[in-house]
DNA sequence: ATGAAAGCGCTAACAT
DNA sequence: ATGTTAGCGCTTTCAT
């Protein structure tokens, strides 16, 4: 059996009641009772059970973070920052994996609800309108990290990830490039679908460039899809001369692929990735890349978080934190 | 105000206790009150209170994991091995960085333990002492993952990182060579002291061959230090003709310094790394590794801890995995 | 400044 | 097969 505060309340003869204001900093105890309890509680080694001060206080000082992937270079940051923001305001972190499966990842909210989390970090590749039920429904806050919902329901932090790839885009056009290619994600991925293929077509149509089909290639952002998007790339028989791609690990594997191939970069093929990661600059030469700032999306994220949970006033629900073009070797800068 | 077992009851007209049976899947129901249960739990949206439940029952399905840097790509494999086998037996996770400092390490166990987990995946690059007092008084099992402790008084799941540098060794020596360096991590990291300092010394004098100071760098794991390290090496009177790094990043690093500098891997300079992550496919040429099964050492790890949490019985608490050589192309096989 | 007592929502005997 | 009841270890009024 362990140590309760009843055991710490007889040995130092007070209530219990006294000894929860102790524990918990109250101002109305007498400094002596305080030090005597204290004491108590040292030799005791009297630990409180945060279980059942979450069922009385109905707090659990716990949030819950949905993430695809842990093992991802990516959300890692993006995790980091979640839980460095949170250790700050005391609160710990239940971190579950959902591999962007739609089925886990509403399995995973209600199993986080039903642990009374103080609120959730929802991290995910596609939103439905089955995700923003549930997470409207919830009691608790929720803010979406790195992760798009156009109707803006859902308080969110990210980047503006249209202009990102415009930016991108306008580079190579300044770069004096026609063949801009686009190396992204899957179909199924929003932040594909809903702002990285528009801004491409968009600035493609701005500087009076017309659309490739064979210029698009989507991949499941590995190194290994990077390889073989090149390869296809390669092929072309009008082979771009730029490669937009959006994912550090994508563009790692098309560095190498195009070195495989004598391809020269930047000489003959400029590219610039997204995210940038610690990956971009793990390669020869380094990636010229759009900063997303990950573990800051992570740690505003959660920073939202408390607030909300804290019912402060939040005049912007909806965060798009800056990024910029880093130019590094993938590039002629 | 949420659902309660008790709002469920009176609309089932049962008593709470025939709710929580339905809800704990207890045989003892009628079919026809499990239905009728059924569809008032679910036409009220009830969900469980596991913070009321947990305090009843004395069990959270709730794990702690203390991990020194989730954002590192060697604990994040680590990480998804325990949380993997943690959703299989139906644990949730709750994970800390503790940076490897050694007090934030300490106060997480103290405060996973006020938490009321069921058990302890507890991940450092260094434990004292007093880590294993603080363990040895945990009253839920605790399981070092990847993690080094001489008197075995905790149990733990790794590989044998002496004999993994060994067999390292031996393979530079099989190829030739006498100049073998090493390039580590800090003095602070457990494994490095014990393990693969004394790996590396005593193949060195089992091969007849003469420790160099000089031949040792110490690192802190990281991608730059790898290129310090390397530009430390190639600037010696006596080049070392092969390395043996303990970590996937710093290798990458080396690799890359070493093509900086012209120098050619592997035909002038052989590379071994360490870990296997999947960094060491992002690499021309790619590293040659020991492969150290990190995803699996979490995972064990985890399935450990559930038979301890579990109060089976475990025949070995101190788990060996094992490890073997990967041979590609940093080394002339 | 301190104590008494009523929950928080559930599990787990124990009855029936 | 179902109900009754006593906790689990705290927080939080409400008294004093």
């Amino acid at each position: 059996m362990n140590i309760t505060i009843y055991d710490v309340a007889r040995e130092a003869n007070v209530s219990m009641a006294t000894v929860s204001r102790v524990v918990n900093g109250n101002p109305n105890v007498k400094p002596a009772t305080r030090k005597k309890v204290n004491e108590v509680i040292e030799r005791l080694g009297y630990r409180p059970n945060a279980v059942a001060r979450g069922l009385a206080s109905k707090k659990t000082t716990t949030v819950g973070v949905i993430i695809p992937d842990i093992s991802s270079i990516f959300y890692a940051e993006l995790a980091r920052g979640i839980e460095d923001i949170a250790t700050m305001y005391k609160y710990n972190i239940i971190l579950s994996n959902s591999d962007a499966n739609h089925d886990k990842e509403l399995h995973l909210i209600q199993t986080m609800l039903g642990k009374q989390v103080d609120g959730v970090v929802f991290m995910s590749s596609n939103i439905t309108e089955e995700h923003i039920e549930e997470l409207k429904k919830s009691p608790v806050p929720v803010v979406l990290a790195g992760t798009v919902e156009d109707t803006e329901q859902i308080p969110s932090v990210n980047i503006d990830y249209k202009q990102a790839v415009m930016d991108a885009v306008a580079f190579f056009e300044g770069n004096g490039h026609s063949r801009i290619a686009l190396v992204t994600g899957p179909a199924t991925d929003a932040i594909t679908r809903k702002n990285i293929m528009p801004g491409y077509r968009e600035s493609l149509e701005k500087a009076g460039l017309s659309f490739e089909e064979d210029y698009v290639i989507e991949t499941d952002f590995s190194y290994d899809s990077g390889v073989e998007a090149l390869s296809q790339l390669a092929d072309l028989d009008k082979r771009p001369t730029a490669i937009y791609v959006s994912s550090d690990e994508a563009a790692l594997g098309i560095i190498h692929a195009a070195y495989d191939r004598g391809i020269k970069i930047p000489e003959e093929l400029e590219v610039i990735s997204s995210d940038n990661t610690r990956l971009s600059l793990m390669v020869r030469p380094r990636l010229s890349t759009v900063v997303q700032p990950l573990y800051d999306i992570g740690a505003v994220s959660m920073r939202l978080l408390t607030k909300l949970m804290n019912k402060e006033e939040v005049e912007e629900s909806s965060v798009i934190l800056p990024h910029r073009l880093e130019l590094r070797g993938s590039t002629r800068n």
